[in-house]
RNA sequence: GGAAGCGUGGCCGAGUGGUUUAAGGCAGCGGUCUUGAAAACCGCCGAAGGUGUGAGCCUUCCGUGAGUUCGAAUCUCACCGCUUCCGCCA
């Protein structure tokens, strides 16, 4: 949610920020509402001052013995003023608050402009692709006869839900134990657990709602119906970041870091068609994920470090990638700026992304009222980051692809080995 | 699933219809004293919002939401959460 006070003061140039994501921002409908408010509330409140006044003076002559028809009277007809005035300040206030929350954040000014992913800048690359000697195979063939059953997925749950086995089972759990050791024991996280069934009031928190209900997967409980709606998390960035919402930090306990390795859901309900073939876009997958809750001052460097974090990872299993600032136009709706790192493919020829991180600056802390103490004494909205530390599934077809062998084999990185019983290929 | 109890500021805790402007304590901050610290003493000390150049003034908030009332932390209803006991259970 962005500052009612800078679209009160500067709404020319918050509109024009956002017009460089592709936003349009309705300067017009804000001002004539943000009158109204302002006339609805001084009045509402001018009432109630009236009302209060007249109470205590009841109490204080009901005390002494007086009489008080006079002044009951006076406040008789103040009662049903203001009910109408209070509805009215309400209605306005609501639709106010409810299009607040579906304006996406302003970038951070060294984002590129951009209209979408086309106008991403690379900031550097790690690694060279391997050049393979014989034909190479996709994750998906090289993964079927060593466990990666799409087709059982299918029968249970339909398209986009794997069944892994075997081998490949045990290497999507090694890679996701490897993750969070080197976060934990490398990174300075504390290792979350974190429910993924949420309320909805947690992902109006981080901006999943009101505007993406649709990529969500909403349950209910079996037999009654749901006092409130719940749903299933799309990542752990929603229940780490929430974890803070409605308190006041010590400027001291900053940064916060957390860690969690999570399945998520998403409903991908505007993804028809695209990444059809095998773990790329799964309606579940696995992640690793990081978060920060950051002292605004640190939030950048932060972000650097998270970023840094992330690499580690791709380094230490020997995956190509390379750092991609996200444009203007291809950020996601909450973040302040992002970058994105994206893994060689070698079956696709190209890099696809495997992990994003991203600085929220206050956008979801002023959702969430998550505040700290700073120095001075003030209350002040934290910093928010999340990062994928990495997408489970991605960095399973990643080093399937790349360290895949002539004879159908998959060499295992060093890494992992010690997941992985002490094996150094599995297949073959 | 059944029963009972409870929910008040960062924390503890008093308050059961009206000068409550939420007592008191702890923690925190500033000061006096001290070589320094502790102790003692003095003072300050919840949040969100509105309005004003400003000092300030005003409104709202006692789990959440409705209701009763001129007036609600206090009364009524619903919901949420926590605790304890019983039942069930990985």
């Amino acid at each position: 949610m962005l500052d009612i006070q800078l679209l009160r003061s500067n709404i020319e140039e918050v509109a024009a920020r956002l017009a460089a994501r592709g936003y349009t921002l309705e300067a017009d409908a804000f001002n004539s509402l943000e009158a109204e408010r302002k006339s609805l509330q001084t009045r509402m409140q001018d009432l109630q001052s009236q009302r209060n006044s007249s109470s205590k003076q009841i109490g204080i002559a009901k005390k002494n013995g007086e009489d008080v028809s006079a002044i009951m009277a006076q406040v008789a007809s103040l009662g049903d003023e203001l009910k109408a005035a209070e509805d009215a300040f309400a209605a306005v206030q609501s639709r106010l608050d409810n299009w607040l929350l579906t304006i996406p954040n302003l970038p951070h000014e060294s984002v590129p402009a951009g209209e979408d992913e086309s106008g991403n800048v690379e900031v550097r690359r790690w690694g060279t692709p391997r050049s393979f000697d014989f034909d190479i195979k996709d994750h998906v063939d090289v993964g079927a006869p060593l466990g990666l059953d799409f087709e059982t997925g299918a029968k249970l749950s339909g398209a986009r839900f794997t069944v892994l086995r075997a081998d490949i089972a045990r290497l999507h759990r090694a890679l996701a134990q490897f993750m969070l050791n080197t976060h934990t024991e490398q990174h300075g996280y504390s290792e979350t657990y974190t429910p993924y069934i949420v309320n909805s009031d947690v992902l109006y928190g981080t901006g999943q709602l009101p505007k993406f209900a649709e990529d969500m997967f909403r349950v209910e409980r079996g037999g009654e119906a749901a006092a409130q709606a719940q749903y299933l998390i799309s990542t752990s960035e929603i229940t780490m970041t929430n974890m803070v919402r409605e308190s006041v930090l010590k400027h001291d306990e900053l940064p916060l870091k957390f860690t969690a390795h999570s399945p998520c859901f998403r409903s991908e309900a505007g993804a028809y068609g695209r990444d059809t073939r095998g773990l790329i876009r799964q309606h579940q997958f696995d992640k690793v994920e990081m978060v920060q809750i950051a002292h605004p001052d640190h939030s950048f460097a932060a972000l650097d470090e998270m970023v840094g974090h992330a690499e580690v990872i791709l380094q230490q299993l020997g995956l190509p990638y390379r750092v991609m600032a996200l444009c203007s136009g291809d950020m996601g709706f909450g973040a302040h700026k992002t970058f994105d790192l994206e893994v060689w493919l070698p079956a696709q020829n190209t890099y696809r992304e495997i992990s994003s991180c991203s600085n929220m600056g206050d956008f979801q802390a002023r959702r969430m009222m998550a505040r700290f103490k700073d120095a001075d004494g003030k209350n002040r909205y934290v910093h928010t980051l999340n990062g994928s530390g990495l997408a489970v599934g991605r960095t399973l077809v990643a080093v399937l692809e790349n360290y895949q062998n002539a004879d159908g084999s998959v060499t295992i990185p060093e890494v992992l080995r010690p997941y992985m019983g002490g094996r150094d290929k599995i297949g073959g």
